[in-house]
DNA sequence: TTACATGCAAAGCATTTGCAGATAA
DNA sequence: TTATCTGCAAATGCTTTGCATGTAA
């Protein structure tokens, strides 16, 4: 039955988002709501805590840069986003949940999922001491400019 | 012929390393010298700028901060070492040009290669106009702690 | 001699934190 | 009411930079 291929559907993402925290306890505050409808409601991409911030300031209310980084953080914790760390500097947040890796357009700061099929892991034998949390593949790529000359 | 695994030699790497700064026009001075020493001489491993700044303390000359940070990003331009980014305030640098990929041990702040031969990508088609730069491929581990409850 | 390197301290920047005031249940 | 949140501004920590001094060729 499954989709083919991802579907992503912003209403349901943003009422599962504000249903799982509320069964962890953490209150679905205004600020929660409106930067859970920004992350949520404009279909798959990947923001960072800046963007996020400027959307807000376009938008009704104000919230404060350490709201919204304190907020993606507990998504992140909560798993509903997932940070990819692209470089010192810039940490991204992907609304998507399902597993992917990402493209990264390094010159445009732009990242691009690619459908987990796509890659192949075969992961050496992990002793029985940890435990898996995460897979990051970053393909990283650069525009031909300057070279090619 | 290939070795089957990789096959590390310290001093083929130093060498290899400083011929590559001269062809580079760049002077291997007494700081990249010994510099390139202590990255290339224990064997692979992972270092982080702070652990490397350690390291020179503990040996003759005294080596800024300043010069240690610069080094590394030289180093990385020219392909001599890698740069992971495994968290924000974490870059650590991996002294194995040979292809491989990282299983990080997050509680640990930890990096242990992984073969290539164990991941396999299929890289959905890339425009001709971009040019792949470098693929990472971080596994995150988390030890089991307080979770088994 | 002269361009390139180095070291210091100051600057930068994304992110985090402490704390007083505000808010949801 | 009371625990939790929010916002501000200050602090943090890694990394970079400006600039005067030092050094290799």
């Amino acid at each position: 039955m499954s989709a083919s291929i991802e579907v992503y559907n912003p209403l349901t993402a943003y009422n599962s988002a504000i249903s799982k925290l509320e069964k962890n306890g953490i209150r679905a505050t205004k600020q929660r709501r409106v930067l859970a409808k920004l992350i949520f409601d404009k279909g798959k991409r990947h923001i960072s805590a800046e963007n996020l911030f400027d959307e807000v300031k376009k938008e009704e209310r104000k919230i404060s840069m350490a709201t919204v980084y304190n907020t993606l953080k507990q998504f992140t914790t909560l798993g509903l986003i997932r940070e990819i760390v692209v470089d010192q500097n810039k940490s991204l947040y992907c609304n998507n949940n399902q597993s992917h890796y990402h493209l990264y357009i390094e010159d445009e700061g732009k990242v691009i999922d690619i459908p987990t099929k796509n890659i192949d892991l075969d992961i050496p034998s992990i002793p029985a001491c940890l435990q898996l949390h995460d897979i990051d593949v970053i393909v990283r790529i650069r525009t031909l400019k300057e070279k090619k000359s």
